[in-house]
DNA sequence: TTGAATGCAAAGGATTTGCAGAGGC
DNA sequence: GCCTCTGCAAATCCTTTGCATTCAA
């Protein structure tokens, strides 16, 4: 597959200039199109109408999101480019299995992000707001090498989320407060 | 409430010698169960045999574990000392809001481990045999304040999950892939 | 043509809720 | 006795599955 020309990524996902995305993206070979392309040929799965858009849109922004809000954004049934709710659930683990998209859960739902020419991050979450803030941090690469030797672990991934309350909802707070101090 | 006198935690919780349990207890004034009591008079809510049976399995021991297991170590629908699924996972949510469980999401399901008295760290998770690992880290904290402050965002709590394959299973694959090398 | 993929409806599993009766305090 | 708590049954939420049909190759 991979019909169109190998180009980096660096120009493409973020077009739309869509807001959501805080880390520059990661130099990688392949668009996710010509990966997940690779990915289907490799097992003669096909290219339909449906992966295609669900594709498109993922890879439209940089934005954590869950199945919900997936469907949200696609076209209402009866519409062209409708894709039923089995389908986004299927190819979203597709996506996964591609090495497209990572899956963690939080709060019991599954939420999704861009791994293919997205770098390594972790996260903070507020518990306020809800909102996941991307965070960088090198160090960690040694806690777990260092935990790893220590227990004869083979490493394979690891998911930091650090909750508490972003600037954002501190600030609304102190607002809050001095308002209620003044009655 | 809090009718027995203080003494420290560090006796009690592992009496019955059951496995799971790699940290060493911290020391704390109360007991889960004085804690508790205190928990419900401060807010008007009342010690039942329920509550009482659920306090002693879920402090029996350190394992990790979900609300279904909780539901299995307890006597059968009609034996004294029965809870009702429902009644147990209003309990644990109790326990969590009274600081003495920590609760999180692994493989699409609520995990519960002990938090009151129990000392921080994070996990190792077996991807394999799906067993939890702890270790403690005190690099984690530099991280945290670094990366709090970088943000403006006030920490409450962290969840560090390391993925990978634990020493047993690699060990178990190592007789595997030899058996197949002689085949 | 042919088997893979889709959409529908329905099932599934974990967790929550409404409510009448039971039971702490 | 009052009001909280419990157990039951049913509902809810998210996700998955079986199956007949559609469609990419």
């Amino acid at each position: 597959m991979s019909s169109s020309p190998p180009e980096t990524l660096e120009a493409k996902p973020n077009d739309s200039g869509e807001p959501g995305s805080s880390l520059a993206p990661v130099r990688v070979s392949l668009t996710p199109q010509q990966r997940f392309g690779d990915y289907l040929q490799s097992r003669g799965m096909r290219s339909t109408q449906q992966r295609q858009m669900l594709l498109k849109l993922v890879f439209s922004g940089h934005e954590h999101f869950d199945a919900d809000q997936l469907v949200d954004r696609l076209p209402a049934k009866g519409q062209p480019g409708y894709v039923s709710r089995p389908t986004v659930y299927r190819t979203l683990a597709e996506f996964v299995d591609a090495g497209l998209l990572r899956k963690f859960e939080l709060e019991g739902r599954s939420v999704y992000e861009h791994d293919y020419g997205y770098p390594q991050h972790d996260h903070l979450h507020c518990t306020e707001c809800g909102s996941l803030i991307e965070f960088q941090c090198d160090a960690l690469s040694d806690i777990k090498s260092k935990v790893a030797s220590e227990h004869g672990f083979q490493v394979r991934s690891h998911r930091l989320i650090i909750s508490g309350v972003c600037q954002p909802c501190r600030k609304k707070r102190r607002r809050v407060r001095r308002k209620v101090d003044r009655i």
